[in-house]
DNA sequence: CCGCTCATGTAACTGGTTACATGATTTA
DNA sequence: TAAATCATGTAACCAGTTACATGAGCGG
């Protein structure tokens, strides 16, 4: 294969969003990144270092990212920026075309649960859709401070991203909620 | 550890849902689900025969599943069904108390690139986005044919389960439009 | 008889998870 | 000074992906 030679190289989201965190944050350490992930809401990635780092490893050795020693004191740490093809790799990656299935439905536990309700006899299938609706409720408000943080500090597009993620917790409760009423009035 | 005894042991979603799928279709074959997965528009779990066969095995060890061989002429073949133990299993999943996560926001890769939307000149952003819709707009009405289908089958709670990923995908293509509409106008 | 779908099987890979161990620095 | 946080590192595991090989039955 041999395809060094410029190849653009497709890359994973997991991938991409490293690199897109080292550029928001650059220059910060390997930790950093995992603290990102650490604190997101979003269950998706649990990314502790045993992914992390590795993976930043990956992206230095692919020129994507760079990274220089330093030290404070007695305490050695390596703080890491993104290169010009890091840059130039992750413009690529946000521009058009999309692949096609990065707009199909995503995965959700609830509705990947709503296919089997029908094992659970009637009386309580009501019991998992008042569940759900009050857990969604909750994620509504965790939401809500993403976006007010975001805001507060002017990371403009950080907090369209968690509008996104409001309005489409607010899709899913506002679904639960019809379908308990639906099955509820007979 | 050997905690034999009559656990609850915990199974991940992919093997609840194959569970669900069984207890729907069966008595089905191993190839049937994996057809099932194929042709769902979801693109989470890709699962091929190299996953679904040996998870198979396992709910069948684990006393999940049963299965009896089939003969159609000279051909070989396996029906699997549900045991009363599976079907235990699947109704403990759904019942609440539910893991919070499972209300907690969804990975979405749109909104994953919307994070950095920044590090693209001013004048391409606006390309992003309404590539985005485009694809969220064709979206629905693939979801929608999935709800024509399942209503039409008689399969109310996959109807339901549809309808849900519709109201997300419309929530996240307003979305979309809402950020176009925002930046556009300066 | 060609090509498609049905149906089984498995071998290699790889990347994310889990789970640690280590030690410096800050904070209560 | 004890506890929490910052920061590194890695080793084992395993589940999902990819990529095949095999062959029966069926429709055109």
């Amino acid at each position: 294969m041999e395809s060094k030679a410029g190849g653009p190289e497709i890359r994973s989201d997991l991938e991409m969003t490293v690199l897109g965190v080292v550029w928001k944050r650059q220059p910060c350490t390997r930790y950093a990144v995992t603290r990102e992930f650490a604190d997101s809401p979003s269950s998706h990635w649990r990314g502790g270092e045993g992914s992390i780092y590795p993976l930043m490893r990956r992206l230095e050795a692919a020129g994507l990212l760079e990274s220089k020693p330093v030290k404070t004191g007695r305490r050695r740490s390596r703080l890491y920026s993104i290169t010009s093809i890091g840059q130039r790799t992750l413009r690529d990656w946000l521009r058009p075309p999309m692949a096609e299935e990065n707009a199909a439905i995503t995965f959700d536990p609830i509705r990947t649960r709503m296919f089997f309700l029908g094992v659970l006899p009637e009386a309580e299938r009501c019991a998992f859709l008042a569940d759900a609706e009050e857990k969604l409720r909750h994620q509504v408000r965790v939401v809500q401070a993403e976006i007010d943080h975001y805001q507060a500090v002017g990371d403009k597009f950080s907090a369209f991203a968690f509008a996104g993620a409001r309005k489409v917790v607010l899709a899913r409760m506002k679904w639960v909620r019809e379908i308990r009423q639906t099955i509820e009035m007979r």
